[in-house]
DNA sequence: GCAATTGTTGTAACTAGTTTCACTTCGTGC
DNA sequence: GCACGAAGTGAAACTAGTTACAACAATTGC
């Protein structure tokens, strides 16, 4: 004897087991009010019987709405974008509107198939971060119309909307602290360029500080152990330098460690400083100084944005944040 | 003069404009090696000249199927997640499925909305943390039928597959492990229980090793930050402990940075040891001693058992996957 | 040379909802 | 006692796809 499959109840069967029409069933679930109560209540009962769920895709046939936005991002292995995620989800929840992560791995082609993933599942809306995609990618969100927002990022002359930072500027808050505290002598360590246009921006940020200062680009892996890599690889145990400027502060993490691992003092011997602000920057012994980005503000920001976009069809301006020297412990002047 | 407001081309229009039937472009869309070649370029060339998209929702309504997961998880903020979902998501990729993330903040009154946003979407699956959920939730689950999988927990005989590990006797572990090192005055610190039965199992977990050991338990936030408050709140610079077990390896950092900022030694003076071995669990200075999560292998094959349950209907069994003590510096013996 | 098979395409019926329009009541105003 | 408007409901058309079935032409087999 087969298994009976009890296929899903649907607005015809609630109809008929509750001796309506399916257009009084669907004025239940959509506007009770206009409904006699003895006939709601009956519905409503005919509805619990079957245990019926209105199915999402043919509502969205309808209204030609899934209230889902996509966001592709390189990773949620470390907190760079959490902060950024969460608030863009928390804000987009107040319009009704969901957001689906999908990771990239900073690689082209995957941010490509997530891209096309997303366009498949319907999402209404796009949030890309960083300005720096494959033409393909371009051509995809072209071809389907889909209101893309870069994050992360600012540049408002940009075919999409970017509701961000001045990456450059950021990182050159960190290097004119640096100097103002007479470090000339400045290891940068960023993570893989060619893949990321932030890091890429911060880089020459730092750059085009006019100063002094002599730099030495160290590019590793983004995280923790990728900081810890570039100091266990410097010769004198990276004391060589004045201080490490690192564009993420997951990387500073990395190089605080091993130089404390490798007994040199900071702040006393090296300065350290991170951009970002992550939660534990402010914990870590000794506490880090960083530059703040705008995270929540931005995350906030970007999904009103997006979701006005969607709903009146407002395309929404570009938008600079700005960030902010938390100075902390682990930057003070140079010891002569 | 209005904006003529050009909607999207559906099925209909690229027929006519290539001149052949509806199920002639399905085909095309589905089953291009059925179709004259002659034909299939025809159509396209429409579907390229009016920027087709086929409508998501539209192939759902006739598939039943939406090809998303939802996983509800209570925050991004930390790495506790991270791994998790990263892995759970690369997996469902291979089966052409996506994920949804959604998160809870541990309140079981959003847990539910959220979990109704997913169903709303149209979810095929859910991953789920943990057993306790609110009967609300259940119910929801148990009216849609949607495939749940519990992560991060194992109970062979709960209502829904549960894929992960034993929290007890990952907490076991780690004060088995300060036990053999002699410590005898241990600090338990530990996330909010009441709202998480992870850490309630942890909790339990180190309660029920068999010893002689004396231990003290420490509430506080899930966050680095948290584990250095329960330290900056401790008399005698918490030297009072012969060693601090963390049930979270997030805590572990907080406790460990609260310690040095206090001038305390580790491990000469107290040890510390973490649960989960999240990635800066090997870089911090000192490397954190630790109980390894299978946190990539469960993911991996719970996205294996969600995605055969959907596509065979199989519900998957029950599994259990190993931690594993990970000793390295923040652990000692006992100075007497 | 005719039946059988294969290849290609179109018609129309499905999927599961929403919505328009028309209809029946019923209460009120005059 | 009848016109009028409002409330409540249903039939059918609509959303945008997929697909079963039928139709037809072009081969192939005998």
């Amino acid at each position: 004897m087969p298994v009976r499959e009890r296929k899903r109840a649907n607005l015809r069967d609630v109809a008929k087991a509750a001796g309506v029409s399916v257009a009084t069933v669907s004025r239940v679930l959509n506007t009770p009010e206009v409904v006699l109560k003895e006939t709601r209540l009956q519905v409503e009962r005919a509805i619990a019987e079957l245990r019926f769920h209105p199915s999402a895709a043919a509502r969205a046939i309808n209204s030609g709405r899934t209230k889902i936005i996509g966001a592709l991002i390189p990773s949620l292995d470390n907190d760079t974008y959490a902060l950024t995620i969460e608030s863009i989800e928390n804000r987009l929840g107040d319009f009704g509107l969901s957001l689906v992560v999908a990771t990239t791995a900073e690689d082209p082609k995957q941010e490509l198939r997530r891209a096309q993933d997303l366009v498949n599942i319907g999402v209404e809306g796009l949030f890309l971060p960083g300005v720096d995609h494959s033409d393909a990618l371009h051509d995809l969100i072209e071809r389907t119309g889909i209101p893309t927002v870069v994050i992360s990022y600012f540049q408002p002359d940009f075919i999409y909307p970017t509701i961000g930072y001045d990456n450059q500027k950021a990182s050159g808050l960190s290097l004119a602290h640096l100097i103002e505290l007479g470090h000339r002598n400045v290891a940068v360590v960023h993570g893989p360029a060619a893949s990321n246009d932030r890091t890429r921006e911060r880089a020459k940020g730092v750059s085009t500080v006019c100063s002094d200062a002599a730099l030495a680009f160290f590019e590793t892996e983004l995280s923790v152990a990728g900081g810890s890599t570039v100091v266990s690889r410097l010769p004198n145990n990276g004391e060589n330098f004045d201080a490490f400027l690192c564009l993420s502060d997951i990387l500073a993490f990395g190089v605080l460690f091993e130089l404390q691992r490798r007994g040199v003092l900071v702040p006393e011997d090296v300065s350290i400083i991170g951009i970002h602000d992550v939660p534990a920057s402010e914990s870590v012994f000794p506490r880090l100084s960083t530059v703040r980005l705008p995270a929540q503000q931005m995350g906030r920001k970007a999904a009103e944005a997006m979701a006005k976009w969607i709903e009146d069809g407002t395309r929404p301006e570009s938008e600079c944040f700005d960030s902010q020297l938390i100075q902390r412990e682990t930057t003070a002047p140079r010891q002569s």
